[in-house]
DNA sequence: GACGGGTGCTAAATCGGCTTAGCACGGCTA
DNA sequence: TAGCCGTGCTAAGCCGATTTAGCACCCGTC
């Protein structure tokens, strides 16, 4: 193993050249430097001919960038949910020639902290601080030193100069509530939280955002909820729990809306089981897109969380601050909201 | 943006010595080269205050090494399944002192190729090679001339040098039959593959190793597989619609062994729908332990992919390999299995 | 035939750390 | 008084690239 890499000097030896001309030519300032053609060929041959390419670490030494991202994100990076995330971060990367690296903190400030140092290190140009769940964060400190952005997440400090990338939840909140509406549904019961305002699980911003929405559309067509169910857990047991407890007093033509769609598979559950059809029965909108939705029966009309969309946005703007480095820009930290897409399945049916 | 970083030269400058005294105090070998004690401690000093770090970069540059390793997988690297080895492989990795580079080609050679070339052109000190799930892959070049592990999947290439990390796939078949006779069934239907040593989908070595598994240990009970199915998909409709054929002949004490969990679920449907209980009227067994698994009620009882110790073990074996590349081991290539652990819910019933 | 100007290439510094070789100084021995 | 040795520190080269400044040569001009 390790046979040495094809360096510069390598190239230049081979063509009979300096060092300096060999990178003239290969960097493209051959012309520019009246580099001869001739001299020209012969490097690019050589350079060829032994399979030369550059060591990016060398040049990330001279100039001081390494084509490379930090990308942190605080539990569970990888969870099925997330992973399209760091996808669309990726391939964004990618296309802009920078690899990503990939930390995880499971929510530990130490690691955090451990991971951003051992980042900043190996001199990563930019950074990406990723939450799995939409929530407001504690911004650490060193990452007014570098181009970062907050991915999922909202900083908690005030004076913080960094601009998020979070999933528009309150438009998708009033888009549930309104396709429901739109198909004649007049008492819709939500699962998760509600009925009021602040009957929300702590610490979720997708929560209130959801919930806002939904009730601001109801609020339009002057309705109120039918009824709320406040969970702190939102798993498939606790959304069967809810939806039984529902069933008792259910009325032809009520709807559901669950908070996400483990909810609402729990909800699918407790239907199926008390002899209730979807829709025919009852009409459930849901947010997410997990992909259960797409394997349940009937499929699951549901509001993607734009997983992939967010990974791409974030990293398309840190390459934009990277290069905005160099020629500063006094950019004001900005919120970009990306949409939630509705997946329109076979869950909700028009009601007479 | 963009303080500079405190070099160890800014250091030096602080505590009034030259930047090799500084180096040497801080990389320990200040007492071995007769660095005295109040300059030792100045030098610290400095270093503190100025809140210095290491370049990794240039001591990189300087000794060949990164503290870097490449992670890439052929597809959705990033998936449900797939986050856990990655999880374990980072988790590995930051304990050793390295960073993770993870790349997706998609199943694109020629992504893969740049991924590659990108990622040791950034100098890693190793690579991972993973595929989503186990099959037999072609190693591409260059990977001879860096320490690499392939993981999920094994070398086509007779003649290459690498090991590989791959779940114990065939110990799991074994398994799960033994799992169904001790509960004293005797009919036993396969949904995925079978009944057949060779009906089995193509490309895939969990489908030929487990279904390889289940017939050695029935056939050391002297048994067959009492039908199989052998389904080119393994989605929950495809479970779905094998198992609905399977009720109209179905007989008391039979008992199923689906090929993965989205075949469970489709199993679970069609058993339901038919009025069957699980596992009153069927017992059942699955690969895979996918998260829904554990929702189904009653919980599905399978032998998890151990994703999280497939990362481990392959960051373990790389970190040895780039250890052991300074003092050069005539290493062959190894195959190393993992162990799938059984995940016991409630879908087997013991039968009369 | 010195001088100006263009042409074609290269030496040397730089990035930030590690590492080898060796300098300067004092004390001790011969 | 020269030689030797130990102590405590530093100069300088190196890793692999980029970049600035400038050298050598030739041609044409007055």
């Amino acid at each position: 193993m390790g046979r040495k890499r094809v360096t510069l000097a390598d190239v230049a030896r081979a063509a009979e050249v300096s060092p300096t001309t060999a990178s003239l030519v290969l960097s493209g300032r051959g012309d520019e430097l009246r580099i001869s053609t001739t001299v020209q060929q012969r490097v690019r041959e050589a350079s060829d001919a032994l399979g030369y390419r550059p060591n990016i670490v060398s040049i990330g030494l001279r100039n001081g960038s390494s084509r490379t991202l930090g990308f942190v994100s605080d539990t569970v990076a990888t969870s099925q949910l997330a992973g399209d995330m760091i996808k669309g971060a990726l391939e964004t990367a990618r296309q802009h020639g920078f690899m990503l690296f990939i930390g995880e903190t499971e929510g530990d400030p130490k690691l955090e902290r451990r991971l951003l140092d051992a980042m900043l290190d190996r001199q990563v140009d930019g950074i990406i601080l990723a939450s799995m769940f939409t929530r407001t964060r504690h911004v650490p400190s060193g990452l007014d030193q570098v181009p970062a952005i907050l991915l999922n997440a909202l900083p908690q400090q005030r004076t913080s100069s960094i601009s998020a990338v979070i999933p528009d939840e309150l438009a998708a909140g009033r888009a549930a509530a309104q396709l429901l509406l739109d198909a004649g549904h007049r008492s819709i019961h939500l699962v998760g939280a509600g009925p009021g305002p602040d009957d929300v699980p702590p610490g979720t911003v997708a929560g209130v955002e959801r919930l806002a929405g939904i009730r601001e559309t109801l609020h339009d067509a002057g309705l109120e909820l039918a009824s709320g169910h406040l969970l702190t857990e939102w798993l498939p047991p606790d959304g069967w729990q809810a939806t039984r407890s529902l069933i008792d007093r259910w009325t032809d033509g009520d709807a559901i809306i669950t908070l996400n769609d483990r909810l609402a598979f729990g909800a699918y559950q407790a239907l199926q089981e008390a002899g209730f059809s979807v829709p025919a029965d009852a009409s459930i909108v849901s947010f997410d897109d997990n992909p259960l939705a797409d394997w349940l029966r009937p499929g699951l009309t549901t509001f993607a969380i734009p997983h992939h969309d967010l990974g791409r946005r974030a990293v398309e703007l840190l390459v934009e601050l990277i290069a905005d480095d160099n020629v500063p820009t006094a950019a004001r930290p900005v919120v970009h909201r990306v949409g939630m897409p509705l997946r329109s399945r076979g869950s909700v049916a028009s009601c007479p």
